[in-house]
DNA sequence: ATAGTTGCAAAAGTTTTGCATTGTA
DNA sequence: TACAATGCAAAACTTTTGCAACTAT
């Protein structure tokens, strides 16, 4: 039953996170989590959706982006104005980003640490810390 | 002369950067740096002008705050899809973001510390590190 | 005068919403 | 059948650009 396994993963993903498997979010679910993890912009997702014979509009690609996003499966990272990336890689993590290409990497190993941190101010507790490492061209 | 201190200091401020003083840029000058730091988004920025019964559009807000940005003289943080902040503090340091409120601000002290940071990719160099703490509600 | 800037209207993007349609029990 | 949830067209944003008007030599 190989053939079905892409199918079934989406599937499990979305039941797990309390989502509907409708079939836009299926077709939408394979492309982002079949295989390694992604960085995507709405527009890119959108572009591959249509690439692959699926009938689906910008409209409904952002929508189950911050879907999926508010269930956990993704995590939304901001890095220029007008412009979201999507992670599929929702783990603790930081990110380089090359300021010529505006493409978004993980920063690899778990070494990068942020310490220092005042304690956060009454009424409030730390939702995220975002860590954005910003590469020029030149070394 | 106090009467004519607050125009001087955006005049020099404006002609050390090289920027041509013009009246828009002056008068937004004025608002931006007459005071203690600030974080603005355009909109708020435009608004206070207009406020102020300075005739001025968005789109010369946008790049009024652009030149400064790259004379200097402000630096550009995006919290949100569709939100950048401009914060007249251009020293090196980093941003606590209610995520109820949307307000952004300055993380006090010079305590936090990235460390840990792997070496920057081949061809590359580090152009900005930003830090971003999110907070949420309820502490 | 004139070469270079500026400032804004209009255009281009990006993201969100309202509602007809669809799918489920 | 009823009820809720979906998906998209259209609307609402934010931001950028092209060019007429201005400014400082």
């Amino acid at each position: 039953m190989n053939t079905h396994r892409p199918f079934k993963q989406a599937l499990d993903r979305l039941t797990q996170a309390g989502l509907r498997p409708t079939r836009q979010r299926l077709a939408l679910a394979k492309i982002l989590f079949d295989g390694e993890d992604r960085h995507v912009t709405a527009e890119q997702l959108h572009g591959e959706a249509v690439a692959a014979c699926m009938t689906v509009s910008l409209a409904t690609v952002y929508n189950t982006l911050h879907q999926f996003t508010e269930a956990g499966l993704l995590r939304e990272v901001v890095v220029e104005a007008g412009r979201s990336y999507f992670d599929t890689n929702t783990s603790d993590h930081h990110h380089f980003f090359y300021e010529g290409s505006g493409r978004l990497i993980d920063i690899p190993g778990h070494h990068l640490v942020v310490s220092g941190l005042p304690t956060a101010p009454d009424g409030t507790r730390v939702a995220r810390i975002d860590v954005i490492v910003r590469l020029s061209d030149q070394g």
